[in-house]
RNA sequence: GCGCCUGUAGCUCAGCUGGAUAGAGCAACGCCCUUCUAAGGCGUGGGCCAGGGGUUCGAAUCCCUUCAGGCGUACCA
């Protein structure tokens, strides 16, 4: 049984009224503020009207009645502080039960089997660089990615390519007159990047250019061969470099379709719309009038009857549920475009299609610098490659000074290095802003990748010491058969850690529903900060068998949680740093 | 103007489906490596939880309001 079970059921029979159900007890149940006060309380405020009776009086009552009895082996005691009625876990007991179910690896259940989950994510512009501002959507997005799937579902990632607009007019007009295959071949995204920002100088003051890009746009949409062949070479130049990148971060998409693929089926959108009466011409263009929901209108068509990033939104929701018939279809997208997506799920409500409920806005905060908002235009940017560079370039120079003859300093130094800068953006609530700071980004003390990656590395450390087998995660012979104390810490650090290790696999769960990765960050950080408390007031290697055993179970659970937990937030548990 | 979001320690943030004395990390200062990894641990200082009302036995948490900042608000994405 259920310990909140068992509490509320010994309530209940000490309460003997009708009132109040055993399941209305469970609800009422909280946890103390510090383990002193136990482990599950009874707030009796809310007993005091039924009762007729003051809260401490019924607490003290029914703490005696209790205590007249004897309690079950799960319980220690039970206690009346000021209203409050607690309950203490028997520790040894429930320690031995946390340790049984996580020292083989973190629960699995099934939560989501058979259903499928789109994330739209990182959804890159071709031709341009990949910096800290698009960092927030690949992690985030990454980071779902692995937590559905660890939950059951099938995730699908979508790399929904920025691919189509007027800008590779512009671009190509650029490239012939400023550029040449042989400085793409040697320069690559940094040549198209060049060529986008000299663009747009020159033509502040010479206007005629605008007008060669957009023919060169429109050869792009007749398929001139030219323009074709030259834009695909932009593509192909943007998915080599990013696609390093990703690797990287260890992100994987599943599906690249942009949105040049979707703007050629706009056409059926649009007849569907007007098919449903939803459609109105408005000065010029065409609408969908949202005014009775509290919205402006979402432009269907331009004026020149030209689709915008609704219209092909709308033709790419209808795809992706007929190819994937999604569960939920995850859009992580910074909040700026919080209307943008109200409006479009709106439109798809509005032409009867039921499953417009399952498509959800990630949205999150947005990456800025010092001095205001980055720029691709402007040129104002911090690119992710030289971010991750630099960490890693760092985490070279610690391990030199601590480990100067370790053998693996370069695989080390690439997944620490870059699992700080990604632990860096996934390890705040994702709503938040962040201004961008060096200083930030390369500290590796304290709430950091490095000190998660550290901690493993370290429960990794003991266990091998201690002989046991950490890929299959098995005793040693000696200890195989002693049956394990945990007598001998029962502590509150220990206890708490225990505690957080037992609803690890809760937090999973939340932080899929909340589309939310950063609360296994917060778990793990604080099962990792447990531990090295743990590991300072204990000789885990104890020349007890017993005592020893209980503590390489519970580096074992601590091992597993922060492996799970650091392989869902995108970072590589090391076994030695 | 209107809408959405944010406001907790010097800085970055937890805590927000109401509960007991508001917690971490960074930065500062002081300790702890002949003992399992010091990228670690311990300690000290630091708070009108933006302000004001309200609901409640009880509010950082819920409601109203003011203020500050961000974003959005029709042919960009």
């Amino acid at each position: 049984m259920d310990l909140k079970e068992l509490i509320a059921k010994i309530i209940a029979d000490n309460l003997n009224i009708s009132d109040i159900s055993q399941e209305q007890i469970i609800e009422f149940l909280n946890a103390p503020p510090e383990p002193a006060l136990g482990d599950y309380a009874l707030p009796c405020f809310k007993l005091a009207k039924v009762l007729k009776n003051s809260p401490v009086k019924i607490a003290d009552d029914l703490a005696q009645k209790i205590n007249q009895n004897s309690l079950p082996l799960e319980l220690d005691k039970v206690s009346a502080v000021n209203g409050y009625l607690n309950f203490y876990i028997n520790r040894s007991l429930f320690m031995k039960d946390v340790a049984d179910n996580y020292k083989n690896g973190t629960p699995k259940q099934d939560i989501g089997k058979g259903r499928v989950v789109c994330i739209d994510y990182s959804s890159i512009n071709i031709a341009k660089h990949f910096h800290m501002g698009h960092l927030s959507t690949t992690a985030i997005g990454g980071s779902l990615y692995r937590i559905f799937n660890y939950l059951g579902y099938k995730s699908v990632g979508i790399n929904h390519l920025g691919d189509y607009g007027t800008q590779f007019g512009k671009l190509i007009c650029a490239y012939k007159m400023w550029s040449s295959e042989e400085k793409l071949a040697k320069d690559g995204l940094n040549e198209l990047h060049e060529l986008y920002v000299r663009y747009h100088q020159e033509a502040e003051s010479n206007p005629a250019l605008d007008d060669i890009a957009r023919e060169w746009s429109k050869k792009i949409e007749q398929k001139d061969p030219e323009a074709v062949q030259i834009y695909e070479r932009f593509k192909q130049i943007t998915l080599e470099n990013i696609g390093k990148i990703y690797e990287r971060l260890g992100v994987t998409f599943d599906s690249y379709l942009g949105e040049s693929f979707f703007a050629d089926r706009v056409g059926e959108v649009v007849k569907l719309l007007e098919e449903k009466k939803l459609l109105e011409e408005s000065d010029g263009a065409k609408v969908v009038k949202l005014d009775e929901f509290d919205m402006p209108p979402c432009l269907i068509l331009r004026s020149d009857g030209a689709s915008l990033y609704a219209t092909r939104d709308l033709a790419t929701a209808i795809y992706r549920k007929q190819t994937y018939d999604f569960y939920k279809c995850l859009y992580v997208v910074a909040y700026q475009q919080n209307l943008h997506f109200r409006q479009f799920f709106k439109v798809l409500e509005l032409m009867g299609y039921e499953w417009a409920k399952d498509l959800i806005h990630v949205s999150y905060g947005m990456v800025s610098l010092e001095d205001g908002a980055m720029s691709t235009r402007g040129g104002k940017l911090v690119k992710l490659v030289d971010v991750l560079d630099k960490a890693v370039e760092k985490t070279k120079n610690i391990i030199k000074e601590k480990n100067p003859d370790a053998d693996n300093t370069d695989e080390v130094a690439e997944a620490v290095g870059v699992g700080a800068v990604i632990f860096s953006s996934l390890c705040n609530s994702k709503i938040k802003d962040i201004v961008f700071s060096w200083d930030r980004v390369l500290n590796f003390d304290g709430e950091t990748g490095p000190y998660l990656q550290y901690t493993h590395a370290r429960c990794c450390s003991v266990l091998k010491k201690a002989g046991v087998d950490i890929n299959n995660l098995v005793m040693p012979s000696s200890l195989q058969s002693v049956d394990a104390d945990f007598g001998a810490n029962l502590d509150d650090n220990t206890w708490t850690l225990i505690k957080n290790i037992n609803t690890f696999f809760d937090q999973i769960v939340l932080a899929a529903q909340n589309y939310e990765p950063s609360i296994i960050a917060n778990r793990i950080i604080d099962i990792a900060q447990g531990y090295n408390k743990f590991y300072f007031d204990y000789k885990i290697l104890d020349e007890n068998p017993a005592v020893q055993k209980a503590r390489l179970l519970i580096t074992m659970a601590v091992k597993n949680c922060l492996k799970t937990g650091m392989e869902l937030l995108l970072l590589k548990p090391l076994e030695q740093m």
